[in-house]
DNA sequence: GAAAAATCCCCCAATCTGCGGGATTGAGGG
DNA sequence: CCCTCAATCCCGCAGATTGGGGGATTTTTC
């Protein structure tokens, strides 16, 4: 039994020629080809694909709000992003909507066939690069101005908790939580939680 | 100009066949290699790795510390998680402490020289699951019971902002921003911030 | 021995929080 | 058509929280 697969792009030429590609394996079927996610959502239920191959962007629903239609719909049915453009916030906005890779389709190579074998592996194919910037949102910069201690009092901030909720975590007092903020306050040059954790959280220097 | 390696590794076998491996090849040689951190970080400075190749099980200092340590001392190079098991908690932990890539070794297969390409070419060489587990951190559970409005109120909340804070951010009412609290917090049965905080936070409602 | 970090204490005014009551509008389903 | 639900808004109140100011001591680190 074939794998069924659905591509979505606007571009005719890219799309003909990934569905030939993908005809052509013994492994997979396309058993929907598209030019936008309108259409494609709309036969979804019938495709009932495995494996979507999807472009970025695309006229009307673009490629990230359809991958939360597609996985609402079939959150077994694997979306793997496709598209020659590598902006950071597409690539994080893809993952967090549900894609399962992310290839940069550097127009002659097209490894469609190896990348879908190796999600349907198990695996999460990824270009180089944006593998890095996936491994890289993770480092954090380790040069944060804020002690150890007082790291931890932020952290408390972040999760919400008051100052007597933190104190207690920590086993200290709560003036101690008090005179950390104010340490934190005056090293970040903020005056309020809210200002602390937007610069803190941009610098990644929280957990 | 070869680049320089270090390895980490408490297994001499293991070790001696890395370091084998490592300088039969045309582009890399063996600065160092050592069975434990401790011994590596003493000439760290000496050796001058651009990569390491590290082991997670270590005795005393263990690969993820060792990594914080390496980093720390040498920013530009690149450590490499080298390991036979994978457990979910090491992995985001190595990453969290500037891994470049974490690889699992199937016993046979030794790709090490590949890996360490890819590394250099700007890439974060992972095993298949690994990479699948990396990607899936990111896709939140889509079955929250939170609609839109409270979603973004409790953002607003899990980023440290008061209720006026929200209200103006939102372009509604205090007393809006205290409703929707409200059901939230009867929603996920609890009574305060941090609570929610962490019940939603847990299942990856938020944001 | 100085500097930094971590710990603790006091005061005060303004704000925020959680809880108790409500109300109105509009969209969507049965 | 009615009902539900989400979203919007309102009031009052007691107690906690927050940010700002002024200190202090100890331990660690260099």
């Amino acid at each position: 039994m074939k794998k069924r697969i659905t591509i979505i792009e606007d571009n005719p030429i890219i799309r003909e020629g990934f569905a030939a590609v993908v005809n052509s394996s013994a492994l997979y079927e396309v058993c929907g080809q598209y030019a936008c996610c309108e259409d494609a959502l709309k036969n979804l239920h019938a495709d009932a694909p495995q494996l979507v191959l999807m472009d970025i962007d695309l006229p009307g629903t673009n490629g990230i709000e359809g991958t939360i239609q597609i996985k609402k719909k079939r959150p077994d049915c694997i979306v793997l992003i496709i598209t020659v453009l590598e902006g950071s916030d597409k690539v994080f906005q893809s993952l967090c909507a549900g894609a399962g890779g992310y290839i940069v389709k550097n127009s002659d190579t097209e490894d469609i066939v190896k990348d879908t074998n190796e999600a349907f592996s198990g695996g999460a194919p990824m270009s180089l690069h944006i593998a890095k910037m996936v491994v890289q949102s993770f480092n954090r910069a380790q040069d944060s101005p804020l002690s150890e201690r007082e790291t931890s009092v932020l952290r408390g901030i972040a999760e919400g908790k008051s100052y007597s909720k933190i104190a207690l975590d920590l086993f200290i007092s709560k003036e101690t939580v008090r005179s950390h903020i104010k340490n934190i306050y005056q090293k970040l040059a903020v005056n309020s939680k809210a200002d602390a954790l937007k610069v803190a959280g941009s610098h990644k220097w929280i957990s």
